[in-house]
RNA sequence: GGCAACGUGGCCGAGCGGUUAGGCGAGGGACUGCAAAUCCCUUUUACGGCGGUUCAAAUCCGCCCGUUGCCUCCA
């Protein structure tokens, strides 16, 4: 199946052709680790997450890339602050990093390259650009000439004219044109810095990703991915440095996701609204958030609450009873009745979900597909359940539609992954006391002592673990 | 000020020329000892405003109003 997807440089949809199919080199900005994850930045993993299974799902061999900015002005600033090395702070938060990584279930990059292992290559980058006379050296700072690269804000729908009229940017003596942006920082008194040419001093912003994806996905990379923020200035002078030296597209397609908002406004740190991947999965199954992102189309705003959560928190049971339904559907009686129909649904399903993700990654247009067959399932669930039997085509039937919920939800969307996990984490003696507990309300019911069945029900309920009663028996479920 | 998006039913959120999106919530019913979960029914002209194009517009065009993002570090 072909794949539409939108691309920033161009403003339209465009059929995605990599350069040398199979492969499809993929490039997102990382994080710069100066603090933990928000949700903002969990976004956009799981969007380039889901992006890239997809793309492996449709038979593409990815190979991806994402990287660390490890020394800036953050970071250093910090390090200051608690009068320590910088690269403690970036380590400590390249660790905190990982964890949020690990349990939102975010696939590793193939190559998580780090500015400060990248000098030579930055400086290799700098040192072209100085030699093709789009930059020049100025006390020990190194600036990119923008004016002299003609297409300057082909991809931000920027003139450079316009930027300079209502720019607000400070005064900056060593800058031949304000528009100019720095490649090389020279280093203050007490700062961190590395060697160079120019100097001791440390990279610009936008250096990094140049050589980094020059080093390890060559002069033209098919996806070049990160947060609509990024578009400008921080993707354009990504383009502006490599296409100077390469003469070549440096990404054929750019995909950037839009941003997570609170009340509205933007999530940053700055405005100090913004609420960190560790507390909502303190809080909630990292798969809850996961479907939040996915319930919103990746290029739209999604504004944060935790009332949403709770939504999606609902939806997420919905499509988990569904598929644990089978269990019980198995242990019904078995009669010889004409199937259902739910494999035509299936089919459709199928159809609808894929078709949905080939036209710019619709995921919520996936996700109502993946719902109409769960309702069906449900249905079929709550019938053969009242009814006490089942016919052997409508579990077979049932069966493969939990197949495909599982293979698919999981495959694509990475949600479902932590189950067997989480059940290996649980420790033995817990879920004997549950077990426990649970007899003793059976034995409590079957005599009518409601009062006791209930306090049971209700103490384990404020513990998180709620009990739900069919006529199969007591199933139990964490909250 | 410049540039770019966006305004859909109680809320969220797809659709982007004609045919049910979907989720959450609310009300009623089935099931239950009571619940929970699930199912069924209801939530009867949803598409910011005003014009225009068209046999037909939420969907295309124009203007207006409102919200947001970028122009400074930011996923």
């Amino acid at each position: 199946m072909s794949l539409k997807i939108y691309n920033t440089l161009t403003s339209r949809l465009e059929e995605f052709v990599p350069i040398d199919p199979p492969k499809v080199s993929i490039y997102t900005c990382g994080v710069t680790v100066y603090d933990d994850s928000h949700v903002g930045h969990a976004r956009s993993l799981i969007v380039f997450d889901c992006l890239r299974r997809y793309l492996e799902h449709l038979g593409y061999r990815v190979l991806f890339v994402r990287n660390f900015t490890d020394i800036d002005d953050k970071i250093i600033n910090r390090s200051k602050e608690e009068n320590t090395h910088f690269m403690n702070i970036s380590n400590r938060y390249i660790a905190s990093y990982y964890q949020d990584m690990e349990e939102l279930n975010i696939k590793p990059a193939d190559v998580e390259p780090r500015v400060s292992e990248h000098i030579p290559e930055i400086i290799s980058v700098i040192q072209k650009l100085i030699d093709l006379d789009y930059a020049y050296e100025a006390n020990g700072d190194v600036y990119f000439k923008v004016r002299k690269f003609n297409s300057y804000g082909k991809l931000s729908c920027k003139d450079p004219e316009e930027l300079q009229a209502g720019a607000r940017i400070e005064p900056s003596e060593n800058k031949k044109d304000p528009l100019d942006f720095a490649l090389w920082k020279s280093a203050k008194a007490g700062e961190p810095s590395f060697d160079s040419p120019w100097g001791p001093g440390r990279p610009g912003w936008h250096t990094e990703c140049v050589a980094m994806i020059f080093k390890h996905l060559g002069e033209s990379i098919d996806i070049h991915g990160g947060g609509l923020d990024l578009t400008f200035p921080h993707h354009e002078n990504e383009i502006a440095q490599a296409e100077a030296i390469t003469n070549k597209p440096f990404a054929r397609y750019w995909v950037h996701n839009g941003l997570v908002t609170v009340n509205g406004q933007k999530m940053s740190k700055s405005l100090g609204n913004f609420i960190t991947i560790k507390e909502v999965l303190s809080k909630y199954d990292p798969d809850v958030l996961r479907l939040l992102v996915l319930f919103t189309h990746y290029r739209s705003p999604l504004d944060f609450s935790w009332d949403k959560m709770e939504e999606s928190k609902r939806a997420y049971r919905r499509i988990k009873d569904a598929i644990e339904g089978l269990s019980q559907l198995r242990a019904l009686e078995k009669t010889k009745d004409q199937e259902v129909g739910l494999l035509q649904l299936l089919e459709k399903t199928r159809q609808d979900f894929f078709s949905a993700l080939s036209e710019d990654f619709n995921t919520p247009e996936a996700l109502g597909a993946i719902f109409n067959l769960v309702s069906a399932m449900n249905k079929v669930k709550t019938e053969s359940i009242q009814r006490g039997n089942i016919s052997e085509n409508t579990l077979k039937e049932y069966s493969e539609c939990v197949n495909f919920l599982e293979k698919t939800l999981r495959g694509v969307f990475g949600l479902f992954e932590k189950q067997g996990k989480e059940r290996q984490l649980s420790q033995r003696e817990e879920l004997g006391f549950i077990e426990l507990l649970i007899s003793a309300r059976e034995s409590a019911r079957s005599s009518k002592d409601y009062k006791t069945a209930d306090l049971i029900r209700d103490g384990l309920r404020s513990l998180g673990i709620a009990l739900e009663d069919t006529p199969l028996g007591t199933r139990w479920q964490r909250v």
